[in-house]
DNA sequence: TTGAAAGCGGTACCAG
DNA sequence: CTGGTACCGCTTTCAA
């Protein structure tokens, strides 16, 4: 304790944290002389007082995911300059292991928690309405009336099908995952919007095959092929530029294609790297950490489903990168 | 606080923790009373007494990664059993953020730290020798003297080029990444201690593009072709894969490929999916879990850099899948 | 302007 | 076997 080198006992609290009026020389004095000694209060015992812990839980059922991890970095990024903690706790599927953790959690109260997925649809394993702390949904389903974060797909699948367009395309078609997928459905609706009702949608599953599948069908089936192809995901995107390659269709000269996710390591390594929609999910794990940390300051935060914008990251698969926007 | 529903004072406190003797009634009345009005004690009151905060700090530079994540699935996994939580800081390769993230650990009172990071080669960029708490380190470099984790790159190698020759195949060769990495250079090393020091080994960088490139130049230089390829990992794999299909040798008929990660979703995605070396990530990650609350609670941990086995996953690019071991 | 004292929520020791 | 009391490290109130 700084009490020992210093001279006074509690004086030592008021001038590390600015608080009480006092000689400015005593506090300048302290103040040197802890940064000498490296003094560092515990804040353990700072918490018990201040009923704060400066800590927020992290709850995430995705594993290998390249959504959470993003995610994960924004709110952790984000909370560092306020000197919260992030407890990260990885529950899988398994509601025993969320319950677990999310006691822990409690126990070592933190100040509010993040649930964090891998869809929007679906919600976590484990219940946490009503819990004495606040939460915050990010990219997967909270209750009815909680404050929750996603990426607005229909937004993002405008923006792509609008490049499309921009530069030229007229026969539109777009190939992406399950209709089970509330953000396959989304951004389904937004492409028609914009490529008008008629234009083909398929719906599959989220991997490449079903990419290499899905042109194959549309070149076996006759009828006029497409000139550009919006895809649900990376992945998918990935599948297609190969099938187009292996039937000598030129990507982007012949046939212009979009990805969704820009998942860099799949997104970047195809050939040619895929133009495709950036979800912000760093961007969106920031507002999530600057969100419940509002809310556990008392602040208040209106509650519902705020959608965050993409972008449109250009590369090479579709042409037209001189006229960007 | 139980007393008021109960009848005694820090009795509880005894009652909870299986402390003292007391009858047994007493004991158990006051244990499902707290269940019943569901109880906890708070952590951070505890830790100011016991000094352990059951809580560790996990430093990884590695944002987007897909070793990084197993690695702290693995932990967290671990560490929940012991009620231990986990701290995540994501630092990138910033010193400045390191620093932050340490001091805020140390202020929580961690009970020890646990880096990791995207190569064995290189150390985090922040220093964490000296520190008052324990330290393990998994897939980065730690100082010397240190407790170190990491994957036994030679030992996968050896397994897949075994493997090759097990299955009959006869001309092997080795695309792999830089020099400059570590495991590229055990990999490689293992690798001919296997095959044989004349079996070619070429350098270049961790991406498909070079797996492609790097067929073309076997081919293309004339010269007996291989019958086995091992690369230095998926990616590479995928390029190799991918570079023999449009050239018409087939795989695994005429070639068989060996990855190294088992990143499922390049791996599995591959056609045929890949036959790859899986580095036990989250085995090494919940070791590395075990060995800081070890190292927390006192006993003592040999230092020096361990290395964990890896195993064979057997999938469709080799062939011979019917002999397993 | 500074210091003494009371607690935050527990645990541990020791006298009843 | 149980309850009182001191104390963990810090903040805060209040008196000197």
């Amino acid at each position: 304790m700084a009490r020992i080198a210093g001279v006074s006992v509690s004086t030592v609290s008021k001038a590390l944290n600015g608080n009480g009026r006092m000689a400015a020389d005593t506090r300048e004095r302290i103040k040197s002389l802890a940064a000498e000694i490296g003094f560092r209060p515990n804040a353990l015992a700072r918490g018990l007082l201040s009923n704060r812990s400066f800590t927020v839980g992290l709850l995430t059922n995705d594993t290998y995911g390249r959504f959470t991890l993003p995610v994960m970095a924004g709110i952790s990024e984000a909370l560092v300059d306020h000197g919260v903690s992030v407890f990260l706790c990885a529950i899988e599927d398994d509601p025993e292991l969320g319950k677990v953790h999310v006691d822990a959690m409690l126990d070592k109260q933190v100040d509010g928690i993040i649930a964090t997925g891998k869809r929007v649809d679906r919600s976590l394993p484990v219940d946490l309405a009503g819990l004495p702390v606040p939460v915050v949904y990010a990219f997967t389903e909270g209750e009815a009336g909680s404050v929750t974060l996603t990426a607005d797909d229909r937004h993002g699948a405008r923006l792509a099908t609008e490049w499309l367009q921009r530069i030229g395309r007229k026969r539109l078609v777009h190939i992406t995952g399950p209709r089970e997928f509330a953000s396959a459905v989304e951004r389904a609706e937004a492409f028609r919007e914009v490529a008008g009702s008629a234009a083909p949608v398929l719906h599959g599953v989220w991997s490449e095959a079903w990419g290499h599948a899905a042109v194959d069908r549309l070149w076996n089936e006759g009828g006029g092929k497409p000139d550009g192809i919006f895809c649900g995901n990376d992945q998918i995107a990935r599948g297609v530029v190969d099938a187009l390659r292996e039937r000598g269709a030129k990507v982007p000269e012949d046939v212009s294609v979009i990805g969704f996710d820009n998942w860099e390591i799949m997104a970047a390594q195809t050939r040619p790297p895929l133009t495709t929609v950036d979800m912000n999910l760093k961007e969106l794990g920031r507002e999530a950490g600057l969100m419940v940390l509002a809310l556990a300051e008392g602040r208040t935060v209106e509650p519902g489903l705020r959608k965050l914008p993409c972008k449109l990251v250009i590369r090479e698969s579709c042409g037209g990168g001189d006229r960007r926007d």
